[in-house]
DNA sequence: ATTAATGATTAGAT
DNA sequence: ATCTAATCATTAAT
């Protein structure tokens, strides 16, 4: 709108002031043009000199009165709905660092500090996290001017549409009641509309967090070293390949990487492992070969635990559970018995390998009489 | 240009 | 909390 915001008063309403529905009340009100405005003026004039001024304000008084129950009776208060929401939206923006005033911590060291992690990642928060902070901050200038709009324009059409109000209360009774009403609902439409900014806001953030912080994008291989000294302890714990947190940490601090990425290390190798044996069985040989000498690896335990040499001979496999490893050779003689599809030989023995499932809650007497039922399946 | 390899994430189970 | 299995997304290899 123009901005224009002459202390007149448009039309006045029609003498029954049915309960108007809000969109339609902003709608007459943004139609007024400047010509409507004018014979607005002129009508304004006739009406306050008109000898039947007091007689038809006294009516309308009566009219009012009516109304006003009406209104009390219907309109409830605004809706808690979405304030659930809004709330959410609020909270997540300030996690984000979006609603805050461009956080400047004056404190200058604090970006040497970042760098200061020895012998860890070598750049990899370096012009990528910068980018992501560009943008950021300009999602987060995008949102506050926007904002600051709304809340003028809010502000603006607050002004106007009281003093159109205040102007009325001399031709028909608008009590203070009345406007602080009004007002309201212009609050509230302000606000659903700030919430769409807030909702598209967050998505552009999450958009860009995924985009960005979403380490996928930005996997880099592990160094020859790191996954050398993965390799030498997954196949020389062939039988049990789960590291303890301990070893974990040992393994990180010998390949430069972190605990997590030795973890997911082990998890990509045991399900890449057992999904394709045939594919790895030269990685093995090297490894078990350099490994030969190791006093760590339990050995003897359902013979060779930890040497897969051998390709097409029946085991090898990772089958003995440290623990109780006995009752378990013996499925892994069935399971090589049962006829092999395709040639694959040693597919098949990785089937039901290390974790094993738990069996329900039945006491495990008897166990070892249950392993011709595993083979049935 | 495809395809394989690979590190990271996710859902779901325990 | 940790594991499996599936999947994603990037990098290396063809």
């Amino acid at each position: 709108m123009d901005a224009q915001q002459h202390p007149s008063h448009p039309p006045p309403p029609p003498s029954a002031p049915r309960r108007p529905d809000t969109a339609d009340v902003l709608q007459q009100i943004m139609a007024i043009t400047d010509q409507s405005l004018d014979e607005a003026q002129a009508r304004k004039h006739a009406l306050n000199c008109h000898r039947m001024k007091p007689a038809l304000f006294s009516v309308l008084c009566e009219i009012k009165e009516k109304t006003v129950m009406r209104v009390r009776g219907t309109q409830d208060e605004g809706p808690p709905d979405d304030d659930a929401q809004l709330l959410r939206l609020d909270n997540m923006l300030l996690a984000e660092g979006v609603s805050r005033p461009e956080r400047q911590g004056r404190g200058a060291p604090a970006a040497a500090a970042s760098t200061a992690t020895p012998g860890g990642c070598p750049n990899d928060n370096g012009l990528e996290h910068s980018d992501y902070r560009a943008k950021l901050s300009q999602i987060r200038q995008i949102y506050h001017s926007e904002l600051e709009k709304y809340e003028q324009a809010c502000r603006e059409f607050t002004t106007h549409v009281t003093n159109l109000l205040r102007e009325q209360s001399r031709i028909r009774p608008v009590s203070p009641r009345e406007i602080e009403r009004m007002v309201r609902v212009i609050h509230s439409k302000f606000n659903s509309i700030q919430m769409q900014l807030k909702q598209s806001t967050c998505e552009a953030v999450m958009t860009l967090r995924s985009r960005f912080l979403d380490a996928r994008r930005k996997r880099q291989n592990f160094s020859k070293q790191a996954t050398e000294v993965l390799n030498e302890y997954f196949y020389s714990h062939l039988s049990n390949p789960y590291p303890s947190e301990e070893a974990k940490e040992e393994l990180a601090r010998k390949g430069g990487i972190t605990v997590s990425q030795v973890s997911n290390w082990f998890g990509n190798k045991r399900i890449r492992y057992k999904k394709n044996m045939r594919k790895f069985q030269e990685e093995a040989t090297i490894y078990t070969a350099k490994t030969a000498g190791d006093p760590t690896e339990v050995r003897g335990q359902g013979g060779q635990a930890s040497c897969p040499s051998m390709p097409s001979s029946s085991s090898s496999g990772p089958f003995p559970l440290s623990s109780t490893g006995d009752a378990l050779i013996t499925l892994q003689t069935l399971t090589s018995l049962q006829p092999s599809p395709e040639g694959g030989s040693l597919l098949s023995q990785a089937r039901g390998s290390w974790q094993v499932k738990r069996m329900s809650t039945t006491s495990p007497v008897g166990d070892p009489g249950h392993v011709i039922s595993d083979a049935t399946n």
